[in-house]
DNA sequence: GCAACTTTGGCAACCGGTTGACAAGCGGTT
DNA sequence: AACCGCTTGTCAACCGGTTGCCAAAGTTGC
């Protein structure tokens, strides 16, 4: 513990009741200020976060103090009664799927028009590792977003008990969700292929426990029944660009015309492997991806695809939970975000086979 | 305040300091575990952080009681009389920018290794906002780093004094550092684009105020020097996609042969506008990027870069600082990390012009 | 002038954990 | 029996801020 200098303890204490004294320290705190005004600490920390609950004339007195010193309040003392932090958590499933890039910046920007900070981190596609971390965060963090969860619904809405939670690109019955309405842009999608003249499409899912993909599955089938086209369904593939590589045999072998992925990083695979093979895109096939994430529109042709609004998923989930901080009574509620088709070079007519 | 309940009070206390009862409440602390294990709350902190020293029977009691209690420690109430946090913040200049995806991503993966938790923030390329940003997150954080960091080096080095900070893409005097070594990139790139009849290289600059974009230009005229090929250097250009197809004329205007660009955002907008405009590449002239960005190889032809290991980046800061936090009394460090030569297709022999 | 009411600054307990100082207990030695 | 050295559990102050309660001072109405 810091004791006072010899010739600060000569100077008569005006409130003999202030015994944190500071001497040669780094950071001023609520006690030097509380010296300098010649008030209590209590006034003063009334006055920081209080304005109202003191006079005028000693609230100037202790903000003269304050800029003096060059005070800082200090987050962590003032979480520890207060229980706040202004912090909030961002898990994602996987920190090199660029799907999250938006997701996060969306949080980030919103956090930060709302004086939060965003706190990151990933659970490395593992339920158990995520449902760790997320009770780790909950500990420091006011609210906790989790996109693209792994972890059990039930597991889930015990996390939503203890602080508000949002979640991203999953519905989950008790907890605030905030979920692209896949069928919107999927049908989009289809119907343009539809009026391209594509009778058979062939859809590449994602991660078999991946909710969303199922969601897409089932909105490519509903959008297909309704135009009159042919819906087939491939196996699972990775996610990644290799995983789009790699199923470019498949989808040729299924007699399709057009093909839509589970996301874009399958279909920029695909459009790579296809190319290289010697196949025309998108004459002999078109593709179309899913989430117009960054770099989408650099592949040639471009890549059409059905975009999900990433960055306003991310800053819809942290406004909503930042919403729920601010009042607690708040409803439980499911945002839809508007997917659409962003048309680009990669898909088109169907054309007779050379 | 909570109260104790009516039963409660009337169960003697088997040690009557003990103060703090919780009834009803989520958390349990290391309050209720000296109750439960009937010991001295300061001997259960002690059994937790310092197991060695309490005695192996009672240690086995305290943890057999938190075990019970489903205890966990609260890391605001220990951040205070500890100043420790286990958290790390990173600031980065634009969180739109694709090269802090990757630094993002070491970073935090090196993080969660060190049992770290990642704080992440952005400065909007604006320094005040760095700075005032930097200045808050000090008051939580551990440690921290600066990605391309636009705040003056002064008051980088007043930030250092107060919790130890590493700076990325940018050397600053008595803080450490992680520096890519753009000039073996960036002569292996001039090597090249010589080695294949380039006789004049255009470069398109980043941000004037950019350190990096200084120090590769240098590289650049120095190497161009060295293989006798004359550099150009244009105005400086928004590191952006857009940025670059404005460019465009400038550097047909040149003359140049080959260009060389700040970073791949701005080859990217070039390769895209030079194709519109009927230019073949590299037929008609080679494009070299710079960092490898997520996306670069997305391109028809996938673009040449020299490749910045910006996830080894994140991870060397991440490392460092960390280390920073285990061994105060370490030295100062300048990393380096090497930048090699990614070949792809954008960049090829010179041929004569149709 | 006085009673009733409001304002406002101080007191001290508290948030949950840490830790220096102290003392009791134990075993060994003289 | 007294002393020494060591172990180990307790006491209580502390980290920096918050806030319920109280009392003194100020204001208002009669």
């Amino acid at each position: 513990m810091s004791e006072p200098s010899p010739h600060e303890s000569d100077v008569p204490e005006p409130h003999s009741s202030i015994k944190r004294l500071r001497v040669d320290k780094a950071n001023p705190t609520i006690y030097d200020i509380a010296r300098v005004a010649g008030v209590n600490p209590s006034t003063v920390s009334r006055a920081l976060s209080k304005p109202g609950r003191v006079s005028a004339k000693t609230l100037k007195i202790i903000e003269d103090a304050a800029a003096e010193l060059n005070y800082q309040v200090n987050p962590i003392a003032r979480a520890l009664p207060t229980g706040r932090t202004n912090t909030f958590g961002l898990i994602v499933a996987d920190i090199t799927n660029p799907t999250f890039f938006d997701i996060i910046r969306g949080a980030q920007t919103t956090g930060t028009l709302r004086d939060y900070t965003l706190v990151l981190a990933e659970s490395a596609e593992s339920a158990v590792t995520e449902l760790t971390t997320a009770r780790r965060m909950m500990t420091t963090v006011d609210g906790l977003i989790l996109a693209s969860p792994r972890m059990d619904d039930h597991d889930i809405r015990a996390l939503a008990q203890d602080k508000p939670v949002v979640v991203i690109n999953r519905e989950v019955e008790g907890v605030s969700c905030v979920i692209p309405d896949v069928a919107k842009g999927i049908s989009e999608a289809v119907r343009s292929l539809a009026g391209n003249g594509h009778k058979r499409i062939v859809f590449v899912p994602g991660p078999p426990q991946s909710w969303m993909s199922a969601r897409r599955w089932d909105a490519v089938q509903s959008a297909c029944e309704w135009s009159r086209v042919e819906a087939v369904r491939l196996e699972s593939a990775k996610p990644t660009v290799d995983g789009g590589r790699r199923v470019a045999r498949a989808v040729l072998a299924s007699g399709a015309t057009a093909v839509m992925t589970y996301n874009d990083l399958l279909a920029i695979g695909l459009l790579q492997e296809l190319q290289a093979g010697g196949i025309s895109v998108p004459d002999e096939i078109s593709i179309v991806g899913f989430d117009d994430i960054f770099g989408a529109d650099f592949t040639t042709p471009p890549l059409t695809t059905v975009r999900s609004p990433l960055g306003e998923c991310g800053a819809a989930a942290a406004t909503r939970l930042l919403d729920l901080l601010t009042d607690a009574g708040s409803p439980i509620e499911i945002m839809q975000v508007e997917t659409e088709l962003v048309l680009r070079g990669s898909s088109g007519k169907v054309l007779a086979k050379s």
